[in-house]
RNA sequence: AUAGUGCAUCGGUCUAUCGCGCGAUAAGGGAAGAAAAGCACCUGCUUUAAUCCCCUAUCACGAGGAAAGUCCGGGCAGCAUAGAGCACCAUCGCGGUUAAUGGCCGUCAGGCAGCAAUGUUUGGUCCCUGCAAAAGAGACGAGUAAUCUGCAAAGAGGAUGUGAUACGAGCAUACGAUGGGCUGCAAUUCCAAGUAUACCAGUGUCUGAGCGUUGCUCGCGCGAGCUGGAGGGUAGGAAGCAACAGAAGGACGUAGUAAUACGCCACUCAAGAUUAAUGAUAGACACCCAUUCAUGGGUACAGAACCCGGCUUAUAGAUGCACUAUUUUU
RNA sequence: GGAGCGCUAGUUCAAUGGAUAGAACGAUACACUACGGAUGUAUAGAUCGAGGUUCGAUUCCUCGGCGCUCUA
């Protein structure tokens, strides 16, 4: 049985954390996402997803994206457990229009996927 | 029955799988990570904080009527138990109501909309100080024409016209009454970590610099450092803050036209995050619309951030009560 | 979360409650030129939206929209 749970210990805090990983991390584009990474040695994959108030001005807008990202995550996190790999990661939405979780889902599936595949 | 007006209420439900936050209970486990210091002497070892932290199981609870805008008013916190004067701001028929308000209820007068129910809007004063482009003799202090008085000088007089308003008013920056101390939970308090005030200039130590939240002046309190340049470090956690509930809602009774008040009833009410929980997916039902009666489409506005009372704005649809107009029947 | 400020031609800025909202740059047309530039002449173009106060509103008040700043 997969562990497809989400402790707050696999969230990424703290301002200089975040700032280390934008300033240092490499990204790429999993439309309708944008996804920043910096790999570690060790320790659990953190995760921080973002859905900017510039494109989507009301916040229930911003909070059903951002709970469709992190449950796409959640479903989809075991890519990255299989694999042994550990990264801090950022997903920002980067789309004007609201997509549905399965355009989600399938994203997610594809960048976790094209993450193992780093070196 | 149709159309409308006012007041009030609700604003999806259930199941399955996976998941999140907070709390309680039970049984366990012993760490995680940052930075620094010390010992050693290049391989390392040791120590150390707030928060304690992690895992497992069960149970309980987990967005709104507007959570929104931040337009008013309070609670609460700090600053003399918040003090004085000036300045400033707000309100403005009358009466009531409240913890309080610019809200709410009742009511008076005028304007506007409507057949009506009703809705909407305006409402202190002109004593002092001021205001009005063009037009007009003249915009608040003078004065044009006819006419009258007078020997005359002059005085009285105020038409017509201009204009929104003309020896009478209107307006606010003026006056009056009433209210408001200022700042806001990023308030405020505590714990922990870390560094250096090295150096330069000015100023001051009771004849007192500077600081303390108020635009200024005082008053009051603290008081040996303070200001500028040039640097160093930190930005973690806890309380505030989530049932020791309260200006809370509801039923009933009494008073009142009403807002509301009082009494009574163990009737109801348990979110508390902080890179920020309250969810995701699938199915069924309910409601609405279309229809070829198989089915297809739609279900709004919108997401707590210390807490309350109002106002304003957004809102698919559903329900109840009262009233008005028209038509039909009795 | 809280506090404050702004919105005027395409752009940058003016305008004490008072006549037809002004200036610069830009745009368009014409002239000049072999063509273009420069220059000259002319033209078009705006008060964020909706109400209210006033004789009269860019200005004052109310509600909404958009943008910005400050604050541990």
């Amino acid at each position: 049985m997969m562990n497809a749970t989400f402790p707050k210990s696999e969230k990424l805090c703290g301002g200089q954390v975040v700032d280390h990983l934008y300033k240092t991390g490499k990204r790429f584009v999993a439309w309708p996402m944008r996804v920043t990474y910096l790999p570690l040695a060790d320790g659990p994959s953190q995760v921080l997803i973002w859905a900017p108030k510039a494109l989507f001005k009301h916040a229930v807008d911003r909070n059903r994206l951002r709970r469709q990202m992190r449950e796409a995550y959640r479903l989809n996190k075991h890519v990255l457990v299989d694999a042994d790999k550990h990264y801090h990661l950022a997903f920002n939405y980067i789309d004007k229009e609201m997509q549905d979780f399965k355009t989600i889902s399938k994203a997610m599936g594809k960048a976790l996927k094209r993450l193992t595949e780093e070196a």
